[in-house]
DNA sequence: GCCGCGTCTGACAACGTTGTCTCACGCTGC
DNA sequence: GCAGCGTGAGACAACGTTGTCAGACGCGGC
């Protein structure tokens, strides 16, 4: 008893240990630990006991080894600007991780770039990666896809550009989003709107232009489209595109930039400009990051549920990992969450 | 062969497909891999072609069964609104940790919180993890710092309020920098200077304020204790502050925020206040977080250097597990990093 | 030619867990 | 009472690496 508790303290208990205190086979003590059938509930009782009076922990690197599992899922993502997403990002895997007794290993990426392939290729075979998250737009990256599936490594994508129902993935009604926000910039009277589009690899892009024009077109306004910009979804594109907008003949009151990024350079850019915002110009984002409650003014924007998002893609990939999927598809969570539209006060009634 | 680029291919090499390759034992492989003496430059030369050839990645888990280290460093961070912070902290030590073939394992801790302990704790039986990276505030928790010495788990801190030389640390001159802050803002014309506190259990708080009355005292201005008003690191805490500055009857003309999430609160109080930065009143930040360009105007503030400083910080706390310390403490890299002044549009003369 | 010593290499036993196989036991149906 | 079957439990061999120890080999000194 007394060398029992010195190594539950300092030179961590064994399954071994545990076994002989619970006077049981090592075997026995396993199929407690992973919850495998055929032990007696008495029996179960009584290991747990002992487990518990030992503070007894399964040693990872000898379990992977055994069951030749890594216990280990991938996050593969993009090292961006846009902070705030990777932070939910993160959160929402993490906790998914953490409820099935996952580790999480992380790989950021620094696009574009030509060693996209080799990088996630060492990755996986350096951490042996049981499957991968992969948040947009490394979802959609081709070279991406088919290493990953050349090395047989199971994938959860977020927000991917073309959803199919065989993968798990999740994603928002964008375009839905994006038409909501738009009626609401229209309720308040304007009808000259800038739209400025994100980065052409990314879903939300397409998606984002599709419920833009969509609204426009159910409230019987022509799609002017002089007043739709290209942008990258960074900073310095939101704020070119701005300038190119607000510098025409008859510039529109207001502008929906596709990301909060591109938004805060749209507000540069209308600062620069001395104009007033939302006086002379209204102005709305996308994505509800960190930042969009700390402009002035706060600015309207659409909120994704990110980490409820990441947390069940990650869940559901970890579910499929352990063989332990729901037999009916319809069954299990859907791939579809719901947006909110987050009004502030950088979207005001035309003047 | 061509059953080896088969093994190659698919089911991943093993350390014995490679003695057999190369010709030797198993136990030489090892040896050069893990870059061990007594190997001749010729059979190390023939073990390397194989590993090439092969395309060998040793396997984690053996090894750290094997040799009792499981080649994990644990990052526990406080999981708040200042994410810019964090990700350049991650960046950081997750480069150091590639460096050296280490993996990184995150426990993000939401604070204040009752259960610390029992988080950190049940973190390292679990992971393992041989070190542990503290940035601010974690490093100054008592209760931490008690149940990882507990457990003889090295630690690295970042800016932790009473570096000693023993331990693993880095940290800027942040009180030099905030004395360079202030003259800047002196040197404007403004005598009458908010200042406003951070949260009590940094480091930061007292050496941001110390630089600040140093500044005073070189200059010659008294320091007027009503102007300093205390802040909890966070936007609410750094409005609630402006406002008492401002609404006075005599306001300074300009404020220092000792983080930059509270020069956002600053200036969303100057705007509801109806006032106009910088001409009304200056504002200055601490940190450059990704916010600060992105405001309008964009806000003059102190960039720290987290992201070299986080790498050298784990980057030591290995070499310290790896036994691989130079002789001379001197000799190694210091614990201490420069800051650089960021001086944006949010200063102005005083008018 | 032989001894001693340093340098290089290999055989073998851990490391802590899980997978496979086997066996003991108790129950059912005749 | 006994074959047949399902269930609970254990013995033993992996898993892929490193640590330990023993031995082969080459070389200089006598």
């Amino acid at each position: 008893m007394r060398t029992d508790e010195r190594a539950a303290a300092k030179l961590r208990a064994t399954i071994f240990d545990v076994a002989r205190h619970a006077g049981v086979s090592i075997k026995t003590v396993s199929r407690v630990v992973n919850n495998e059938p055929n032990v007696r509930e008495a029996t179960r009782d009584k290991v747990r006991a002992s487990i518990d009076a030992l503070h007894y922990r399964p040693n990872a690197a000898a379990r992977g080894l055994s069951a030749k599992r890594s216990f280990v899922i991938g996050l593969i993502y993009e090292n961006s600007e846009e902070f705030s997403y990777t932070k939910d990002l993160l959160s929402g895997v993490l906790g998914a991780c953490e409820t099935h007794n996952y580790s999480l290993l992380l790989r950021p990426l620094t696009l574009p770039s030509a060693e996209v392939s080799h990088s996630i290729h060492s990755f996986i075979r350096l951490t042996a990666a049981e499957g991968v998250v992969l948040p947009a737009p490394i979802g959609d990256m081709p070279e991406v896809m088919q290493v990953l599936s050349g090395l047989d490594v199971p994938v959860a994508t977020i927000s991917p550009k073309h959803p199919r129902s065989a993968d798990i993935s999740v994603y928002c009604d964008e375009a839905d989003a994006t038409f909501r926000l738009t009626e609401h910039v229209l309720a308040l009277g304007h009808t000259r709107i800038g739209f400025i589009k994100g980065h052409p690899d990314h879903r939300a892009s397409h998606e984002r232009l599709a419920g833009f024009t969509q609204a426009l077109q159910a409230n019987k306004i022509g799609l002017d489209a002089s007043l739709t910009e290209d942008g990258r979804f960074t900073f310095e594109s939101g704020r070119q595109a701005a300038f190119r907008l607000l510098r025409r003949e008859h510039p529109p009151t207001a502008i929906i930039a596709t990301n909060d990024e591109m938004a805060c350079g749209v507000m540069h850019a209308a600062h620069e400009l001395d104009l007033h915002i939302p006086h002379d110009v209204s102005i709305a984002g996308f994505d509800d990051t960190a930042v969009a409650s700390r402009l002035w003014p706060p600015l309207t924007t659409v909120r994704q549920p990110i980490t409820e998002m990441a947390e069940a893609a990650t869940s559901r990939l970890i579910q499929r990992l352990i063989g332990d999927e729901p037999e009916a598809p319809e069954a299990c969570s859907p791939g579809l969450f719901p947006c909110q539209l987050v009004i502030r006060r950088s979207t005001a009634a035309r003047s």
